[in-house]
DNA sequence: TATGAATGAGCGTTCATTCAT
DNA sequence: TATGAATGAACGCTCATTCAT
């Protein structure tokens, strides 16, 4: 029985079977078969797509990174708001969309996949808030420097903060908050 | 032609080889051949040692965030300084042993390698930079209401300016300082 | 140079050159390479059609001994000759086509396959020797009250008998009639 | 800490670990290894008094059959009772000592060493129940010609009929009692 | 007699990749 | 575009066995 779809189309079903089981079982373990398996196509297919597993491997972690980053970059270009008030909003809409695939996340397996995905994610980020902390600074909110290192900072951060263990999400944001206006002298 | 060493002297000639190897080529471009090649030793026996691969990768990493972070326990153990001292101080502290290895961090196929180990490094040093934040607030050098979310944010922020491209080290450093004044209301 | 052929080809392919490689050599001193080197193909593809060595060799004992149990199950089909002619004829029936792989048998390495193979071939000779045991007693050609139990005497006795040193096959055989005909009450 | 023992002693030792551990996961499964920490001794220990592994293992069928043989020897040696009733007693006698080391032979994995056990066994038993039937005979309870094909069978009838499965013990036993009964025409 | 670190060869298995169809 | 049998190279790992002590 042979499938014919959109290239477009298959293109993504593989890169979306791919970060599933990526997210689940980690690079190694992950093999192209599996990946095949799960859309039901022939190995061979995926070459077609890609040219090797590791390429397909960073393709999943780009996109899925863009994707997470997608409506925090949304949220940058359309909100004027005063900076307190966007750090208040802020973490809620990044995990919005996370929030669908957190529970892939967060195995023992799959540790290393977390990490590579959340430093593309943080890459992908500063940019989004060094233009916030710029625009906060044009305002007259703040007064650093350097918007891009304290966006780097801001960033990175709340990244060293959410991986910590011990609390509960919540509590997490919480504390980041508290010191992102503390740091930023809001 | 068998040679005989003492078991701690065979699991860490194991260990830097590792390290050595693992740093080059990365996780999975590394057989434990390699490794048992490069001290010149059958490869059995690094199983004696380690009871796999990723046990072995797992000892390295562990082992040697330490040894990266140690330079900096001595510090904080020892210091009563200010804390603005400290901040001018302190990269140059951490880095002095790091740089002893910094050749093997930046190749393409070991980003995984250094990612990873830089951020255990990251685990060990936030205690630290907590209980010298903590001495700083209680002599009245800052006033965060909480430490440990200040560590955290020092420290993986760091990270973040570190691996920022673009910058000479020594520029990184700068504009580190100067954000940690900031941020820290120095 | 690569040969495709239909799955069902290869598998038997496959089983064949076990058999005889397993036969020569027993278990565990033959390798899959072996067995690939055999036929010619790559030792992955023994993988697609059996999950694992031992797998393989059970699937190998299955079939063969179904293939020597075959011509009796035939003769057990179509016979409705009196018990004592049966007993006469049956081994010279059965030895016919074992004798074709008789030679692989009995060397001293694969001592433990060719009992593994006996026993299976048995189980698969027993129900066959119940039905006509049963025969027999419906048509009043002996008496016992457990057809089941004296099927699997006459055709473990059978096998300890072959198993036996010191005699001619022949010799065996005879043996073997005349007690059966003895037990039986013939 | 280095306990010394007499050679006999060490020897029996190590049989003993070998016959629980091949029983319980079989040869291939079992290493020097687990023999030897099982006894809390040194892996080349076992090289003094076995010369290889497949010696140990043969060593161990012959010596546990012998054991597993003994009772039901020393029973031949001194009875001189009727047959009838020595089929009666006979079952229970082997299955005394038999039963303390039942429960190791009847995993999956260890079915090849119960196999191999049970044969080794079954050429034990063969001479003595020869030897028996042969005095039977001598008293006139009995009239056959071949004794020792007599004895072949009723010594693996048994062990197909024990092998059976879906009855319990007790119920086979019973099962072999009629049929020997009938089959050696008392 | 006993140790246990070390050897070295090999094995089962996996898998990214290719290619004839 | 899609298949899937086939490849081939390597890899992690095991283990019987040895040997210096």
């Amino acid at each position: 029985m042979r499938i014919t779809k959109e290239p477009e189309v298959r293109r993504q079903e593989i890169l979306d079977a791919a970060l599933q089981i990526f997210g689940e079982k980690g690079y190694e373990k992950t093999s192209i078969a599996d990946i095949a398996k799960a859309i039901g196509v022939a190995q061979g297919l995926c070459y077609r797509y890609f040219p090797s597993k590791e390429a397909l491997f960073d393709s999943v972690i780009e996109q899925y990174a863009s994707l997470l980053a997608e409506p925090f970059a949304q949220y940058e270009k359309e909100t004027d708001k005063p900076l307190r008030q966007i750090i208040e909003e802020m973490p809620a809409t990044i995990e919005d969309r996370d929030s669908r695939y957190y529970a892939l996340f967060h195995g023992a397996e799959n540790a290393k996949f977390h990490v590579l995905l959340s430093l593309k994610l943080c890459e992908k980020l500063v940019p989004l808030a060094e233009r916030i902390l710029q625009r906060a600074r044009d305002r007259g909110e703040v007064s650093f420097d350097d918007p891009h290192t304290a966006a780097v900072f801001c960033v990175y951060g709340q990244l060293g903060a959410l991986q910590d263990d011990g609390l509960t999400r919540e509590e997490k944001l919480e504390k980041i908050r508290a010191f992102l206006a503390f740091a930023l002298h809001l």
